[in-house]
DNA sequence: TCCGGCAATAATGCATGCATTATTTGGCTC
DNA sequence: GAGCCAAATAATGCATGCATTATTGCCGGA
């Protein structure tokens, strides 16, 4: 947001851009305006093809030889797997959480997770989308693994926008919340089994979601600067599988 | 190896150097010596520096501000958390295998086992290894998901040099032979949640094996051109935990 | 009118050079 | 002789410029 006019250090520059990625400034498939962020940065392209590199590596962009730095354009495919994974990570989290949470730390989960619950009644969802991450993120806190918390962090960034756009029926909504309370319920009995089995399942319910909301494109990466033109083609995504 | 005097492509040039990492060839801890590695790969700062940058995206270096790269110096918990990632990441993909890998895949991973346990009784470990990672790899590979064999083979490289460095003791070799009969009968009876738990353990194992072997170091991230002087220091590693 | 080829323009990738910062060396004080 | 400070040296980070490649616009022929 504030554009300082000191330099900026390198992190926050991967972190300006990476956020620009995944709030959609910049959105999927769209070239990178490589000109444009020097200047707005108030940079030279060095450091800024540097970041470039490391948003590739994180899964973010991609970059083809001599033409330059595309925003990624997910698949359904790539939601797919990449929901598959952040189910059987948090499920590994939830196994070690319950193992080495404090009582605290449970105390604070479970209060937002009520809080979480009055917002769902209440049927607002930006709120409960916040508390929702909130709590995961806890979970995954609780692993006191970094290494997990890390990956968790870089899975979950490169589907966050799926998480957002994505409609959220009211029936799903529904069984979103029913499950979290079998969430919170096996975190209190500190139950690894039933816990990493729950938030599997919730991962992949989700991602059910996200992907019949027709979120992401099947293929046809085609070049394009105005990606609007290849998003929302939600009539062949149902066909295959 | 072979020193080609034509310039090189940039993701070569990240596998190459991220190889000198994962073989020790660049020792852990030791700083990372660009301007030799510009003479010998011909080229300049400015492309290496992008390499040094993806490399420290990938967890196989630091970077601290005006102070350069170094070799990435894994410490027990390292280990331990990335072992553990791992674990989870294969049982997802072992999950996922026994549900879409073709009796050809399976033959193969089979015939793969035979050879293996012919080494094992022969004890030759190096062929051992390699069938056992090929094994590995053929169940990632068989579970369809790019993202997953994708993110497999990253963590997998940042512990590699532990899986090959640390001893293998006759009776953890033994184990770990009778755990891939394991293995292999839940694969061939397409067993998910047998063939997960294997999984699992068998890692849990490996891990135990490589901490206990002394291969990482505790803490102690002292700065040294001679990470010799930190590495083997078993004596402080058994205290802690 | 439409298509293919060619020139003009813009971009990309990299080498180089400079300002800044860390590191080492030498000398000084205690 | 040991510790400490300052100058010299080396490195790091980045801006700039150039060679190369892609892209766009234009023209002629079918």
């Amino acid at each position: 947001m504030g554009n300082a006019s000191a330099s900026i250090s390198h992190d926050e520059l991967v972190a300006q851009i990476r956020t620009m990625i995944v709030d959609g400034v910049l959105p999927p498939g769209s070239k990178i305006p490589e000109r444009e962020l020097c200047e707005r940065f108030k940079i030279s392209r060095t450091p800024l093809r540097e970041v470039l590199k490391v948003l590739a590596a994180e899964g973010h962009v991609t970059l083809s030889q001599n033409k330059g730095a595309r925003v990624i354009l997910l698949t359904t495919r790539d939601v797919d797997e990449l929901y598959e994974v952040l189910g059987a990570l948090e499920a590994l989290a939830g196994e070690l959480a319950v193992a080495r949470m404090t009582n605290e730390e449970l105390a604070e989960i479970k209060a937002m997770h009520y809080e979480m619950a009055l917002y769902h009644q209440r049927r607002e969802l930006a709120p409960y989308y916040t508390l929702n991450r909130r709590i995961h993120e806890a979970i995954v806190k609780a692993s006191r693994s970094v290494v997990l918390q890390t990956l968790y962090e870089q899975i979950g960034a490169r589907i966050r926008r799926a998480r957002f756009v994505a409609a959220m029926p009211n029936h799903r909504w529904d069984e979103a919340m029913s499950e979290h309370e079998g969430i919170l319920n096996a975190l209190v009995r500190r139950d690894p089994v039933t816990l990493a089995a729950i938030l599997k399942m919730h991962l992949r319910n989700k991602s059910k979601q996200v992907v019949s909301a027709g979120f992401a494109v099947e293929v046809d990466q085609e070049e394009t600067d105005d990606p609007d033109s290849l998003r929302k083609k939600p009539a062949r995504s149902a066909s295959k599988t």
